[in-house]
DNA sequence: AGGCTAGACTTACGGTGTAAGTCCGTCAAG
DNA sequence: CTTGACGGACTTACACCGTAAGTCTAGCCT
């Protein structure tokens, strides 16, 4: 007579896989582990997974599933930005997402509906097929690009980057990166400065840069905007 | 009197890695496969590196080493945009090294060199200390997440493309991701498309973006390109 | 009541990174 | 020339990995 235990699913499996990643990182999360934290044998778990790579699959996915949709009413920036905003939180709560982004050829479900509502805002806002895919791919681009040099940095707050920075300064030679030096001393070490900060700068760069190419656009349009 | 093999050292078994890792990927670099590739037995490796995870440290770092560094003479933009398509061109020639930059905290001496001569070209360019560090996030965070994008397309030419957007459309329901079909349809398909073009869209819109704040540029300055 | 089946289980296999210890060729000092 | 040290390649061994294959049992449908 067993502590009654809910029945094994590919979702309670995901969803352990990914507390598990969250917590050791995408290297802990083996199968064996990944049983004993739901009271199971490893063997089980193929019942409802096809096997690791299916597993991180579904997890990349269920990543993708937290990001809250753009809709496509609002102003076609403020969606970019909000989605921006949310999808980056969502990756930074699973750090584990943006190294197993790569190597996983195959969208999940929850991908393709955000991109698809992404494309959808995009062209709602006056973008043409054409643009909405320029677009689409500029800030995706810069989306993944920055929370994955975000994420690799060796501090988290201000304060742990002092240290590490005072570290690295008294370990290499003072002259023989000077310009790295100079952005270290006069700039990172500065009081306030926070890496994150940089995100807000290059994604209003992109968005203020983009504009619609279509003038059919429905309801808020705002005149002016436009490059033609 | 066996056929004399050169002696190893850490420079040939992380060439040999990056050789092994460009024909089977990241994960056929195995330290016995490694060894067997250079005549040896896989615990002879550790006189020369400290264990697999420093040996894929040195991999990155020789994928940075392989980026011709941007000279500060030349005009910033095109600086800038010469090693973008270099980091680009040596990314995709070893396309594990994305997957491999995240988990991966410590830089070695050839990132630091890259980015001390990218932050270099910005200073001379005209760049504040501030606004270097701005532009350097911005293209950085683009120029990774692009590659990162573009490696985990599952075609790789225009061919395969036509081939494997027909099975996608047909697999899932045609009015599931309406956008998405008609990207797909309306745009991907057409003859001549290829995702890498979108690469100078996005470049160009970031460069043409980002302007000097210092007027104490040296020679080639451009005058009417600042904001202010 | 009987049988089927979904799903958890046990066992086993080849492969992984690497700790620990062995062994030998080279080379410097006496 | 002898001897000693030592760097570096080697053998062995271990714990852990993903998973193929087969077994067992509880619950449901007929």
């Amino acid at each position: 007579m067993q502590t009654k235990r809910p029945p094994l699913s590919r979702e309670r499996v995901i969803a352990a896989a990914m507390a598990l990643a969250d917590e050791k990182g995408a290297a802990g999360v083996t199968m064996r582990a990944l049983a004993t934290r739901l009271g199971v044998e490893a063997m089980s778990l193929y019942n409802h997974v096809a096997g690791r790579e299916d597993l991180l699959d579904g997890m990349v996915d269920a990543v993708f599933g937290e990001i809250e949709l753009p809709v496509s009413t609002a102003d076609w920036k403020i969606a970019m930005r909000d989605r921006a905003a949310s999808s980056r939180a969502a990756l930074r709560r699973h750090p584990w997402a943006v190294g197993l982004m790569d190597s996983r050829s195959q969208p999940g479900p929850a991908i393709l509906r955000h991109h698809d509502a992404v494309l959808g805002a995009l062209r709602t806002g006056g973008f043409s097929v054409a643009m909405a895919a320029h677009a689409f791919s500029v800030i995706d681009s810069y989306l993944y690009g920055f929370v994955m040099q975000e994420l690799s940095l060796p501090f988290t707050s201000a304060a742990e980057l002092d240290e590490i920075a005072g570290d690295i300064l008294s370990d290499l030679p003072a002259d023989a990166y000077p310009h790295l030096t100079e952005l270290i001393t006069k700039h990172a070490l500065k009081p306030g400065y926070e890496y994150a900060d940089e995100f807000e700068f290059g994604l209003s760069l992109i968005l203020d840069a983009l504009h619609p190419d279509e003038v059919s656009s429905p309801v808020t349009s705002r005149p002016g905007s436009r490059g033609r």
